[in-house]
DNA sequence: TCCTATGTTGTATG
DNA sequence: ACATACAACATAGG
């Protein structure tokens, strides 16, 4: 279920898998995971390649290999997680398990890097060639980076002026990464209440709205994204995430109850003490 | 049985 | 064409 700091966190568990060859690919291509990718061009084109890098972008994971032909083809491996997509390392010749979708099998490092995904919203894409490919260099800029700016934040709620913050938080071509728990605890600490119309916001409310979007993310990926622990930790007590899900929650700022309700079509959890509809 | 779930996308409507 | 809303996807667990 993971958002853009899990999802890093989550890339760098086929860390293992760096610098070894993959010598055989077991491939479970089931609809939704394959939707987009044919599987016989991950057939054609692991076996033997070399795991070289990984890095995260949004709620992208990009694996680059080198494939074993003569002409040493770059190739690109995308996977997105969907809701409970999970990439594990498991010691090698252990049998397929019912929710693989993909198993890299390195026999010389005497494991295999396994994709697996029960609820199958995750996705696989693929590409061999020297060029990166659209789905991955169509990823917006991140909202750690100096493109993302105030400015474009602001003509995006201008754009969108009758949406519901909530809803546009979530919008990955403005913020890529971010998801249900993230928007909601971005709204909190900017003090904005998530069913606010973009159009109505105060230039002082969009630079704090994009400020603690900057913020969120940054400790995210330092808290959750760079851990080094078995599972990703959770935030700090002192995030509207602990008690976002807690019967009768009270928000950790002003120790009022907090309210949950549907807002832009995701189960949206706020303070209505601190964030105020008008 | 019914409802929910840290995601995305196709389709309908305005 | 564009913005907005929502069902659909597939499965498990409360």
């Amino acid at each position: 279920m993971p958002e853009l700091a899990e999802v890093e966190y989550v890339r760098r568990r086929w860390n293992p898998g760096l610098g070894h060859p993959v010598a055989t690919v077991r491939l479970h291509p089931r609809a939704g995971v394959f939707k987009t990718t044919d599987p016989a061009l991950l057939a054609k084109h692991l076996p033997g390649a070399r795991l070289d890098s990984s890095e995260a972008a949004a709620k992208q994971m990009l694996f680059r290999l080198t494939a074993a032909d003569r002409a040493r083809t770059p190739l690109w491996l995308g996977i997105h997680l969907g809701m409970t997509g999970e990439l594990t390392v498991r010691p090698a010749g252990l049998p397929d398990e019912k929710r693989d979708h993909l198993i890299l099998d390195q026999p010389a490092a005497r494991q295999s890097l396994v994709f697996s995904d029960f609820r199958m919203f995750g996705r696989i894409q693929f590409h061999a060639g020297p060029d990166a490919p659209a789905w991955w260099t169509e990823i917006a800029p991140a909202v750690t980076s100096p493109a993302f700016t105030l400015e474009a934040v602001s003509t995006f709620l201008r754009r969108r002026a009758r949406a519901p913050l909530k809803a546009v938080l979530l919008m990955q071509e403005q913020f890529p990464g971010i998801g249900n728990w993230m928007a909601d605890e971005i709204l909190w600490r900017a003090a904005l209440h998530p069913a606010r119309r973009c159009g109505d916001l105060s230039p002082v409310e969009v630079k704090k709205l994009h400020a603690e979007t900057v913020w969120v993310a940054r400790e995210a990926l330092r808290l959750i994204g760079a851990a080094d622990t078995p599972e990703w930790p959770d935030p700090p007590k002192t995030w509207l995430f602990q008690h976002r899900w807690e019967d009768g929650g009270l928000c950790p700022r002003t120790k009022q109850p907090l309210e949950r309700a549907t807002i832009g079509g995701r189960t949206t959890c706020w303070s209505p003490a601190r964030q105020k509809l008008s």
